[in-house]
RNA sequence: CGGGGCGUAGCGCAGCCUGGUAGCGCACCUGCCUUGGGCGCAGGGGGUCGUAGGUUCAAAUCCUAUCGCCCCGACCA
């Protein structure tokens, strides 16, 4: 039987001056956890339980679609070099030497190792598919650690890896884990959401996330109030109210029009006396590319057009762009490229903009026009000319795209693009990723099968990932109060704490060790509170540390009851002694 | 990586400006007392003041460097 008294519960009456979030706090003083260093944690008895049993939950599950493997954390630079990721992930990549000075690394992640084992071992087709997990360390220097366990460089993850022998094979292994974790979430008695994700540069593949909402997270989800679509900030796309175009000034043909200092987006509709959805905001970046023939890096500039109300979201621009990484131009940079003073610079007449042939951007700068100016007319842009502005812009006629793309963020309150409802945004903490990896580390690290036809294909890989923390996290943030946390039984460290209301008395000593030990046969998971401590402080200590229900034996024994609080409501009972197992059976079976 | 803040006892903090040899609350130990929401009384232990150098008769305090941690931003398969 687990006695409070002989454990180590190191509670604590204040939460560490630097925690911020409210699962930092509470799991730092429940005792679950401490920090060794920025973003490193040691898990103490009960976090290392709380742990245990959501491992225990995510094994089982993924015994059911997958194999369990395990991976080396240390890994040798040549097998990165392969993937050419060794260059591609900087400072977030821990590295170290050995005694000979040969270059290792700390695996941020595995799909390296996962090929290299697929590509020795799998030869044939009839070997696929397979499914192969593993739940291990991933380290990550993050440029900045933070929110407790929340964001850190040492961590657990479940990831696992699907090896295919075509694209409808990946659907039903993503599938798989799709319902997967869908199955893991639910037993861990999380509220979270599934949403679309955007899938980066490699085209045609699917990715969703798997996210808890919560002020604490750091990413941002667009969900439907109205049906169930669900897109994070990258991906997520709204139906736009049609806006009144300008009626046409003089002879349709764009006119300057004199606007003296007036800069910004907002400066120029107001002296203008329009709208800035009438208005093309005009911003000018500096994208580095590749050279493909020298293969030496190469400066290119990039114009992006949007409606003068919207905001540009970076990670759809880096999608447009096929994965290249931009920044915004100087302004002499501009009057350099452009000839043009910054604040009036506008798309017409613009010189040397790239025309895309089959997708492919050639020469010059890319004039990338955001969906929601497409079909507009007699727009108000920049006129390359301190002080002047054009009227009567229209795309497509006053000037030539080099594509139009969607490169806008969603806002709030806008319409649903599968239903109309209306959208809203929620920041939220990403617990599970699925993804769609096709060819790229199959292809790269020469992982080869034979077909039906005895010909060599490609295996198409998934790749999917649950951090286990936070799942531990996410459910601290999704249920505490000023008190402390209740976590759901499932991945509490304990079911049941039984708290007698003085150890000095001895009926309430034998009562409450008896009624232990029959929730304890009963195949409850029960932490005894036998310490000789006032019962305000055991009262305190168990609403801290997250264990669900509380039995408190005290004056009631006389009569034959107990009481049982359920933490989360607060909500109390009187339980008679004798039927306490059967109480608890109602109660947490079905749960089971 | 840019900006800001903080390092003094296990935790939370004061002292620093104006240098004089370290203090408060909680926690901890002993005894008494108390037992339905962090109880009371008495006694006690515990600190290289992040580290290194400098200024000074004297440095937690002033100067320089450095390390660590936190926050905002950038970044984030």
């Amino acid at each position: 039987m687990h006695r409070w008294f002989e454990l180590f519960i190191p509670t604590l009456r204040e939460a560490p001056a630097d925690a911020e979030v409210a699962s930092h706090k509470f799991l730092v003083r429940a005792g679950y956890i401490r920090q060794l260093s920025a973003g490193v944690y040691s898990y103490l008895f009960l976090g290392q339980r709380s742990f245990n049993k959501i491992i225990g939950i995510v094994r089982q599950e993924m015994d059911k679609i997958g194999q369990e493997f395990y991976l080396p954390a240390l890994h040798p630079r040549e097998l990165w070099e392969e993937s050419g990721r060794w260059a591609v992930m900087g400072d977030t990549m821990f590295r170290l030497k050995d005694r000979k000075g040969a270059d290792y690394c700390l695996g941020m992640t595995h799909e390296e190792v996962m090929t290299s084992i697929a590509r020795k071992e799998l030869r044939s087709y009839k070997q696929l598919p397979q499914i192969w997990y593993q739940i291990q360390n991933k380290f990550r220097d993050e440029a900045r650690p933070k929110s407790g366990l929340l964001r850190v460089r040492q961590f657990t993850m479940k990831d696992s890896y699907s090896f295919d022998i075509d694209p409808a094979g990946l659907d039903v292994s993503y599938r798989k884990h799709y319902d997967a974790y869908c199955r893991i979430f639910d037993r861990c008695g999380l509220k979270y959401m599934v949403v679309e994700a955007h899938s980066g540069a490699m085209g045609g593949s699917q990715s969703h996330e798997f996210m808890v909402r919560t002020p604490a997270g750091e990413d941002q989800i667009v969900s439907c109030e109205s049906c169930s679509y669900a897109a994070n900030m990258e991906k997520a796309a709204s139906k736009l109210a049609p806006v009144e175009d300008l009626a046409v000034t003089g002879d349709g043909n764009p006119v300057e029009v004199h606007t003296p200092g007036q800069k910004t987006i907002e400066e120029v509709a107001r002296f203008l006396g329009v709208s800035p959805k009438n208005k093309i905001k005009t911003l000018a970046l500096i994208a580095n590319e590749t050279d493909a023939k020298t293969g030496k890096p190469k400066a290119r500039a990039v114009v992006v057009l949007l409606r003068g109300d919207h905001q540009l979201n970076e990670a759809k621009l880096s999608t447009a762009l096929a994965g290249k990484e931009t920044r915004a131009m100087q302004e002499d940079e501009i009057r350099q490229v452009f000839h043009s003073p910054a604040g009036f610079l506008g798309p017409v007449g613009l010189s040397n903009v790239a025309v895309a042939t089959n997708g492919v951007f050639g020469e010059g700068a890319i004039l990338l026009v955001d969906t929601a100016l497409e079909g507009r007319k007699n727009l108000i842009s920049g006129a390359n000319k301190e002080d002047y502005h054009l009227k009567n812009v229209t795309p497509g006629r006053d000037f030539q795209p080099t594509a139009y793309a969607d490169l806008r963020s969603v806002t709030a309150g806008e319409a649903c693009p599968n239903c109309g409802g209306q959208l809203r945004i929620d920041t939220a903490v990403e617990i599970g990723h699925i993804f769609k990896l096709g060819y790229k580390y199959s292809q790269s690290m020469g992982a080869r099968v034979l077909d039906r036809n005895g010909k060599e294909v490609t295996p198409i890989m998934g790749s999917y990932g649950i951090g286990m923390e936070r799942i531990l996290t996410a459910a601290v943030e999704q249920n505490n109060d000023e008190n402390g946390f209740w976590l759901p039984p499932q991945i509490a460290p304990f079911e049941i704490v039984v708290t007698p209301t003085n150890v000095r008395d001895e009926m309430l000593t034998n009562t409450a060790e008896d009624i232990a030990r029959r929730l304890e046969a009963a195949g409850f998971e029960v932490l005894l509170d036998d310490r000789d401590e006032r019962p305000g402080v055991k009262f305190k200590d168990a609403d801290l540390v997250g264990i669900p229900f509380r039995v408190t034996v005290g004056k009631k024994v006389t009569e034959g009851t107990v009481e049982v609080v359920r933490r989360s409501t607060r909500e109390m009972l009187d339980v008679s002694i004798a039927a306490i197992t059967e109480y608890f059976e109602k109660l947490l079976r079905p749960a089971r």
